[in-house]
RNA sequence: UGGGGCGUAGCCAAGCGGUAAGGCAUCGGGUUUUGAUCCCGUGUAUCGCAGGUUCGAAUCCUGCCGCCCCAGCCA
């Protein structure tokens, strides 16, 4: 018997739901507003929504809620639905529309005028806002409010056949302009518009409001739990009038939990859109957007996402999660899969002396450490090699052990050797290290046990592959840009580097996607769109845990 | 000064009247041809504050404080 995983207060809600026998069946639904892309708080949904149906054996519908034509468009429902099936999930055949529904839609809202709750109000937005008071102070009822339910239904009849121009009527809810709650002052119910849809072309001219809408959308499918986020907590109670109204077969039951916030990162699809309108990334899909399609593009691996979003839970609290919390489930979760390779990201270069001019030997490195069934691939290793920059100190503290004038270090899955001499130039820039190499230490003989403290990674120059490798950045300064007035003055201006790095032989066959890991630096994978075979386009990933760096870092705080 | 929520360690989070799980981070230590991984160990948490009920309260009651959301013909 394994011990049975604490459950959230939904995950509660619906064991208990289905142990008590009020339903036998879940079914949920996640349903995004085509109008731009998923991002890090939607893969809560996701995970939650598709989560809860998967464990009980239920059904999840993928639900385009498309009732504002004019901010939706195509493209963004085809975002969706990859990044949905990116992340792991599948609806199967229950795709649906909100707009699917605008005929049932339209005959409840009928209903509703004819139950005498429902009016057309001939007010502007203006005076509509006017009359609908303050938070401390009620609202008054608009002088349309009694119309007789003929004169309703007439007017609403001509509102659907395009007699009246945008905003020029508005078909209301009659609740209670003096409730404390804003959302049930006489809410809309259908506005006009005279725009195309993007799923229901021109076929209508007027749209429900999402408050009337999503509750009769997920009764018509049965939802049985609708769950949605926070800010919807004091929609609830007109969700649940439209249902009482109606009676419709089905009654949902919406339940709210908070958002998830990533720290560094925006997740206000206003914001985001601007940093693509501006330049200030390269598309929704940058590396550095907390949107899925970023991500993807970034190499975070889909199961890192879903572990994450588990690791944070389910609440009602206002959650802001560290950076590293979703870097480590990415390291996790890639550390087992990566096949390792090196790469030098910064270049310089060392002179075996005593090796042989021109000769060429061929070492076996293995593509995983904890896994031999991974297998091995040949690293050419020759005279002239590239290492790390940050790999050689020519004042070196005592607890660096790396390469240093005169110090001994380990090339990995190669040679000791011995740093003999340092070259300059005329600027006093370390350019070249002259080194000896000890030929009976070649890794796996025999004789290799001799230990030296220190390990680097290299590539052999004359084999050696160009690439270019793009070193991501958060993209803000503070731990909440969500909260600073302009996001611009919180933006980190390094959030992208781009250099010119070195790859070893195995890496000319990195397929697309495929993520590995350059041994000692982070996990890296070719960009999904500026890569290619003649010129090599490397994103880092993530840098792997370096508690070396920590260490001088600490050190450079305590010199000031 | 209206209504709705939320407050457990730096960040998440269990806990549902019987004397504070776990994860991430941190800090030690061990293993290591990745300063990675892995393995051990590491937290005086005034359970927002103050009262009350009780043999016993993070859990129940009262009052207070702090934070979030709501005045779209957006979702």
């Amino acid at each position: 018997m394994s011990e049975q995983e604490p459950r959230d207060f939904i995950r509660q809600i619906i064991h208990d739901d289905l142990e008590s026998g009020k339903h036998s069946e879940i079914v949920t639904r996640f349903p995004p507003e085509p109008n731009g892309y998923l991002h890090i708080g939607h893969v809560m949904s996701i995970c939650l929504n598709f989560g809860v149906a998967a464990e009980t054996g239920g059904r999840t519908f993928l639900r385009l809620d498309d009732t504002n034509p004019g901010k939706e468009s195509p493209e963004y429902v085809d975002a969706i639905k990859r990044d949905v099936h990116w992340l792991g999930f599948d609806w199967e055949d229950r795709l649906t529309h909100a707009s699917d529904y605008f005929g049932q839609l339209h005959d409840s809202a009928v209903r509703l005028i004819e139950l005498g709750v429902a009016y057309v109000d001939s007010l502007s937005a203006e005076e509509i806002r006017e009359h609908r008071g303050t938070l401390t102070e009620p609202g008054t009822n608009s002088p349309f409010r009694d119309r007789s339910v003929e004169e309703n239904l007439d007017l609403f009849r001509r509102m659907h056949a395009g007699e009246f121009g945008d905003g020029e009527h508005v078909l209301r809810a009659k609740i209670d302009m003096a409730s404390p709650n804003m959302n049930m002052r006489d809410p809309a119910v259908y506005r006009i518009r005279h725009i195309p849809h993007q799923n229901a072309g021109d076929e209508w001219c007027i749209y429900p409001m999402y408050d009337f809408a999503h509750g009769l959308s997920d009764a018509y499918e049965g939802i049985t739990h609708s769950l949605c986020t926070l800010e919807f907590e004091d929609h609830r109670p007109l969700y649940d009038w439209f249902l009482d109204q109606l009676q419709p077969e089905h009654r949902p039951r919406q339940i709210e939990f908070s958002r998830l916030n990533l720290a560094y990162a925006i997740t206000s699809k206003r914001k985001l859109s601007a940093l693509v309108e501006e330049g200030i990334v390269n598309g929704w899909d940058d590396p550095r957007m907390p949107t899925i399609a970023g991500m993807r593009r970034r190499g975070y691996p889909p199961a890192a996402m879903r572990e994450f979003v588990k690791r944070a839970g389910v609440t009602k609290k206002d959650k802001l999660i560290e950076m590293g919390a979703l870097e480590t489930c990415v390291r996790d979760t890639l550390g087992d899969v990566a096949e390792r390779r090196m790469a030098v990201l910064r270049p310089l270069k060392v002179v075996l002396t005593n090796y042989p001019e021109g000769q060429v030997e061929t070492m076996e490195a293995m593509n995983h450490p904890a896994n031999p069934e991974m297998g091995t691939r040949e690293m050419p290793f020759s005279r002239e090699l590239w290492i790390e920059q940050d790999d050689f100190m020519e004042e070196a503290p005592r607890k660096f052990f790396r390469l240093k004038p005169g110090g001994e270090v380990r090339l990995r899955f190669g040679y000791i050797i011995k740093c003999d001499e340092v070259i300059k130039n005329d600027a006093g820039e370390v350019v070249e290290l002259r080194c000896s190499y000890d030929p009976d230490t070649r890794s796996g003989t025999g004789s290799s046990d001799r230990k030296v403290k220190g390990t680097i990674h290299w590539v052999s120059c004359e084999h050696a592959i160009d690439a270019t490798v793009r070193l991501y950045d958060r993209l803000f300064t503070e731990a909440n840009p969500n909260a600073a007035s302009d996001f611009h003055s919180v933006l980190n201006p390094n959030s992208l580097e781009t250099i010119s790095a070195r790859l070893e032989p195995a890496l000319g066959e990195l397929a697309a996607g495929q993520a590995v890991q350059f041994e000692r630096l982070g996990y890296f994978c070719a960009d999904e769109k500026d890569d290619a075979d003649e010129a090599r386009v490397i994103n880092r990933i993530v840098t792997l845990r370096d508690s070396w760096a920590k260490l001088e870092k600490q050190a450079m705080q305590k010199q000031g």
